[in-house]
DNA sequence: TGTTTAACTTGACATAAATCAGTGTTTTTA
DNA sequence: TAAAAACACTGATTTATGTCAAGTTAAACA
């Protein structure tokens, strides 16, 4: 499987001094455009790469101005709101190669906060120049208007989850998700850590943290799934994908593990 | 109030044979950036305005090629998501000076649809166009992403509403919503016309019709709101305001009407 | 204008998920 | 390595909101 050399190339890249995006493997999903390695050398020099981010440490939080988006490296992060009653909504978890903080172009503070879940290192893109560099090379400005408008459809695909779908169809869609995204970049889809506690799951998706609790334990009782702490294996996707609202394309689904 | 002013001026400028953004009132708040006369001559020459739309049509469908964002210049619209189980979800309504398609730049296709709620007259922006515009005029491609970061920023804030406000919250949140919009424009905060249907409002908010039916009713009885069918009058905004999570700020936040 | 149809309201009842309370299990930190 | 703290699971009970059923009003249409 191809993936998997992909991880195995970034390891090897991101262990030499220097990282740049013309060997990042991640920059296949991160930046999936053809630039021209000019473009992409005055890309690179933009970029600040810092020490690795400890767990539980914010990237930006709510109200602080705008100046970066981040791209992940390694590890996750979750962003959240807080009302004012002092409620938190967490809007979204991302994982290497996804972009963070783009919705601080609505005004010139971040709308929400971002926390990172584990060990992280990212790429900070300093918000003036990535706008300069958007102004002079055209694909890199679709690329970001792609990006934006993916995290639009996103969170309304979760408008939609959260109005409309029982508990059990919601962490069915949640697991699933996850699945695809971890594939995409190479891990597997059948087993993964979920680097975030089951209140933050249960925060992300409208539920209590009980209820979360008591789907897992039911999901592997009908061996949809088996846990270990905080490693998930998906057993039965066909089950899960008909859960999640999207109907199985008859054949079998199921076999490609 | 210069809102008020804004309207006439808006009316008068329609009536003639030819609009132009240039003499168009709603400019202020559509394209909020300060473009000199070529620009806008430019902008003003690439946009089409086509003939009112009837209630009920629809200025694209969910999978139809991603070609033009529309600014509504009159009426309203609701934007919604079908499953693929077929549920719908409607995933927002948009006034005159919003912009309705930008998820569109997710991918080549709509992901969402877009019906009119009442007669509609828009000004269609060719995205093939409009992209050129972007990478000549940086000023609009900055607005532009800010319309998508807002974009953002309102679709989190909805997640919050629909994974931790109760009924009764979603409700006032929903009618603070639309007055702050209406104000916007000029027209009255305190009395306004719903032209979507209480169906509408129950799947936006993610709530049986009959519960909304529920609310309407209680809130009327405590005073809160009067209606008249699809007529609203908000009579108590501190409660409301207090309902919808913000907390009011002391003093007579009520005074302004 | 009257008739049909769709939209809205109200009440009675069912239920999914929240809350409360308590126990066990990891992870952190001292 | 032990103690503390955070996290995870389970059972009993409550409750907000959904569902079903029926009636009323308003809008559409002929």
């Amino acid at each position: 499987m191809s993936g998997e050399q992909n991880i195995v190339d970034f390891i090897a890249s991101s262990h030499g001094n220097k990282t740049h995006c013309s060997t990042c493997s991640l920059s296949a999903l991160c930046l999936p455009i053809a630039l021209d390695s000019n473009d992409l050398d005055t890309l690179d020099k933009v970029i600040k790469r810092g020490r690795p981010i400890q767990k539980g440490e914010l990237l930006f939080k709510q109200g602080d101005t705008f100046n970066a988006v981040y791209a992940i490296r390694t590890g996750s992060v979750k962003t959240f709101t807080v009302a004012p009653t002092g409620e938190e909504q967490i809007t979204g978890f991302n994982l290497a190669s996804e972009l963070v903080g783009l919705s601080g172009y609505s005004q010139d503070t971040y709308p929400l906060s971002a926390k990172v879940l584990e060990t992280t290192t990212v790429c900070e893109l300093p918000i003036e120049k990535l706008e300069a560099l958007c102004d002079t090379i055209p694909g890199l400005r679709k690329q970001m208007m792609r990006n934006m408008g993916s995290e639009i459809r996103q969170d309304q695909q979760m408008m939609l989850q959260l109005s409309k779908r029982s508990a059990d169809e919601r962490l069915a869609y949640f697991l699933l998700e996850l699945s695809r995204r971890f594939e995409r970049r190479g891990f597997s889809a059948k087993t993964f850590r979920l680097s975030m506690s089951r209140v933050d799951i249960s925060n992300y998706l409208g539920l209590a943290v009980e209820t979360v609790s008591r789907i897992f334990t039911r999901f592997q009782k009908n061996e949809l799934i088996s846990t270990e702490n905080k490693e998930v294996t998906l057993l039965d996707f066909n089950a899960l994908s008909e859960l999640a609202g999207n109907p199985v394309l008859s054949k079998e689904c199921n076999a490609a593990h």
